[in-house]
DNA sequence: CTGAAAGCGCTTACAG
DNA sequence: CTGAAAGCGCTTACAG
């Protein structure tokens, strides 16, 4: 490679100096209204008048307080405006992972009806880490966001009761809150699962494997419960070996999935409670020499690309996302007073994997 | 389906109401230090050293602050504490859309760092549109963020000059910023092209043709250089008909793929400029009856899984987050004065597609 | 060890 | 049409 650019010998970047970035101090230095007002030779209130486009002020009036915005650059500071008006106009959104496609199209459904609303979101994640979404769900309270959303990493939100009875909005989403009454919008994962699981069964399965998330996970606890239901209304007895739950590193799912598949009597389909394990076990189902039935809660792209495609029973992350923030600015306008859980239907996309008969 | 839990008519999401949530009114209740001052006996600077824990409060004064605090369910006002502090901790993150699977990880990794350093990200989609990009960025000033890191939408970025002398550090990632100097953080995307188009000539391909985004994007305008310069490095004549640049969206990328593949003289491979053209590719070449050779900028999940293989040159978003957000922070420190162009490796990775000999 | 006063940059309520 | 005063909830600088 030509590498004329001069590169950092740690991280390998290239490293191209520019010019210099700026003369002046860095911090307190900004022009503030009052300095506006003595420029222009007005009152404060008549530069706030013109910034928040009041009426009452003369169109020479005006012209002056404009001029001295533009000659110092002056812009409102909004920390401030907030501090005397009341509320922020900013939500707080704590979920488990920004980097899981699951969570970028719900957050941008929840950014799109904040933006509507007039209000800006904050970000965080709370790596599923019940004391982080605390710190987290607590340092935004701490900004006085005007309501919060929240996927729970934990299971006890008692520590949220001031903050909600304060007044801040509060949403849950995919899973309720715990030991709180409050909204929570969520899928039907029950009724999924055990769709998805009839599904295998329809198509002459009946030893079927279940790999989820770990059961204190409000989801993957109600999955399981779906393919139960789905396996006793078949009057199918499931045995320990073909359930199993726990973290949803390849580490972990990988093993599992190869032990369900070995032995004398093998499971013919596999039922995956999340897209974190689908992506490890139909990795694993491709090393099979022959052909094992598979559906997967949770939707990916490329899965009609895959052969045979992908079946899934798909949720509408958008719509959720979309959904708890409409309910969050419904609270924030006052007419949503009782706590309601919120269950969107699931939708089961049938690809190939999920139509395979059994191979015995 | 069992269908026991009213169902609203419009959406036909289940609602079961719960209990009452609150009895309070909804705003400006909150408990200040005075109040807790007030309860405790004490003054206002020593509820504020007990909060902030610093030194100098008796055991005693501190209990009784801290039992009041408890009992007002007091919770500090940052946003006041930042108009005091002059530094708000929180930094602003405007990207193009979060719902983009290259976005999740680089978002992820910008918040890890700003957590790292205390501080909370608030993020906006520009939607690829400029005014929104300079309407969400100026938000995020006037809301006082320490610093922003921005993919740039627009080319011109003058109207944050006044901003980055009032000292608020700026950090681009993705694509230099126009008409202005500023750190920038990106991938190598002329010599990641250049690579993945070189190794389709190295497998024996002439007729390359390269599908990309809008080219006032500087990426696909990049990429396209790093296309022309493997080209004529190869002495191949590029045709006009073997290019083609617009939005990434299906409807046009599909036609565009569709029109090279067909006449007298189709293309014997594909080069798809970024994640979203490579989807569309991908399902148009699983559409032909000859084999076609891919090599696609950015890597995709699941790809390793296609038949064949998806040949990718890889970007690694999450190292671009890290590392923009890092100098952000650098700047904040005052350590970095000089803007700078940081440009990080890409990475091919071969898998099969871009293997392929031609078809002829 | 403790606290009264001033101020961060705005808006509110009011008076001219 | 215009503006001086008070206050949002904290921290800073200072005095006791």
């Amino acid at each position: 490679m030509d590498r004329r650019i001069p590169v950092d010998d740690r991280t390998g970047h290239r490293i191209v100096p520019e010019t210099i970035r700026r003369s002046e101090s860095r911090y307190g230095n900004r022009p503030t209204m009052k300095d506006v007002a003595a420029r222009a030779g007005v009152g404060l209130k008549t530069v706030s008048r013109v910034v928040n486009g009041e009426p009452g002020v003369t169109p020479e009036t005006e012209r002056r307080v404009q001029e001295a915005i533009e000659a110092l650059g002056f812009r409102r500071n909004d920390s401030a405006r907030v501090l005397r008006k009341g509320r922020t106009a900013s939500i707080g959104l704590v979920l488990e992972d920004l980097a899981d496609p699951f969570y970028g199209p719900l957050s941008r459904a929840v950014e799109e009806v904040a933006r509507a609303h007039g209000a800006l979101l904050i970000n965080g994640s709370s790596a599923e880490d019940p004391d982080r979404e605390q710190e987290l769900a607590l340092a935004l309270c701490a900004r006085r966001v005007d309501g919060l959303v929240v996927i729970p990493a934990g299971d006890d939100h008692r520590y949220l009761e001031p903050e909600i009875k304060a007044g801040v909005a509060t949403v849950f989403v995919d899973r309720p809150a715990g030991k709180i009454d409050a909204d929570v919008v969520l899928s039907d994962n029950f009724g999924g699962a055990r769709d998805g699981v009839a599904h295998l069964i329809a198509h002459g399965h009946r030893r079927i494997g279940f790999i989820g998330d770990m059961p204190r996970i409000h989801t993957a606890a109600e999955r399981l419960r779906g393919y139960r239901a789905a396996m006793e209304d078949a009057d199918i007895p499931v045995r320990d070996s073909w359930t199993s739950l726990g973290v949803t590193d390849p580490a972990r799912v990988r093993p599992a999935a190869e032990a369900m598949l070995s032995g004398p009597e093998p499971v013919t389909a596999i039922f995956a409670g999340n897209n974190r394990v689908t992506v490890t076990v139909i990795r694993v189902l491709a090393e099979q020499n022959r052909r094992v039935a598979f559906v997967g809660f949770d939707d990916l792209e490329l899965a009609d690309l895959l052969q045979p495609g992908v079946t899934v029973v798909a949720q509408d992350a958008a719509a959720i996302g979309r959904t708890a923030a409409e309910r969050l600015f419904g609270q924030l306008d006052g007419n949503l007073v009782t706590p309601e859980r919120i269950e969107l239907p699931t939708r089961l996309i049938t690809r190939g994997s999920g139509e395979l008969p059994p191979a015995d």
